[in-house]
DNA sequence: ATCAAACTGTGTACAGTGTACGCATTGCCC
DNA sequence: GGGCAATGCGTACACTGTACACAGTTTGAT
């Protein structure tokens, strides 16, 4: 059964992946770890790059769907934090799989549709849940997609110095840090 | 004279690096390109990783001196722009060397003292420039190493999301983003 | 001046990597 | 049954980092 067999080459590319990084997804780890042959790999996924694509595009939908979540909370503004929140989570739970997808200097010439695509949705959302903000009077300023990528900028520049060991902070230390420094932005925005 | 040969082989390194990516730094690409044979690279480089650990260190030098030409500028907030301009004229202008320095996910068993010490320098180069600006009665608040995170992750945000083409713009339209985001981020502090 | 030790560079060799190629097996449609 | 496309496998090759043993050179002590 085709359709088994790549799954479970991709649920291997990402147990390794997930528990001992970019390194350790070798075709012939993957494949050895799925029960298969290596050149096994190469009849569902062209090539090793495609195969970090394919767990990337896994990851970009666990982030979207724990995005998605903070879609419960009450108003606009708590939309927008626990947006906020539900980003910094993500990213602390699931470092490696925020590395794959939003620290890796991407090629351009792999960046096939459905990717473009994610990358635009977490940006969307993110736009989407500042314009709720600006409708309501919570949020000052015409141009959302503005307000949204210093925010993001924010966001993910805390992120990534955390990530990469350039904030020497621990991890309560680091979620004051961005809980005051989120909160200052928005509180005059 | 071994200190020559080291050069060379430094020297080939960061060409291959800067010009080709950290892929092209391969121990043969490099030692060839410096004119010895492969091991030779070993007699002053304990592994690859050290090696491109010293185009790093190399490249931080540069940046450091980059952001200090910035103050010459005349006044507190003069510098403190200065210097944020400097930063992102670096990254556009060394996109390689950024993504080394400040992209990369730092493995924290190099993390040898001497990067340490230039990591902080970037951190307390901008801490200086913020406190400088509160002494001066510019930006308002009493932890500037706090406002000095922010900015850092404001523009580390907006950069590593351009550089990682996070960002559908072309790089007219994100110095323009780079310089509201961040006038907006100061006139308030 | 001599000799030993340290230093520097080389060639060879090996294990691990991605992956091209061709063959075997299977399931499916006519 | 007879093709036939899809799937999986084994082998082979080029390239990687680097361990190791060796050769030439420099240095320093006697």
């Amino acid at each position: 059964m085709s359709h088994l067999t790549k799954d479970r080459i991709l649920d291997a590319a990402r147990d390794l992946f997930v528990e001992h990084g970019e390194g350790a997804v070798t075709m012939r780890a993957v494949a050895s770890l799925a029960g298969v042959s290596t050149m096994a790999a190469y009849r569902h996924f062209p090539n090793r790059e495609a195969l970090l694509l394919a767990v990337m595009e896994h990851g970009h939908d666990k982030f979207l769907a724990a995005m998605s979540r903070a879609l419960s909370a009450a108003g606009p503004l708590e939309r927008l934090i626990a947006s906020g929140d539900a980003y910094l989570n993500f990213a602390l739970a699931n470092p490696r799989d925020y590395e794959l997808m939003f620290l890796r200097p991407a090629q351009v010439d792999l960046m096939c549709a459905p990717l473009a695509w994610r990358d635009a949705a977490t940006f969307r959302f993110l736009v989407d849940r500042v314009a709720e903000c600006m409708a309501a009077g919570i949020l000052h300023g015409e141009d959302p997609e503005m307000l949204a990528f210093s925010i993001w900028a924010l966001v993910h520049g805390m992120v990534a110095l955390y990530l990469t060991h350039k904030l020497a902070a621990d991890e309560p230390t680091f979620r004051a840090l961005y809980v005051s420094a989120l909160t200052a932005a928005l509180a005059r925005a």
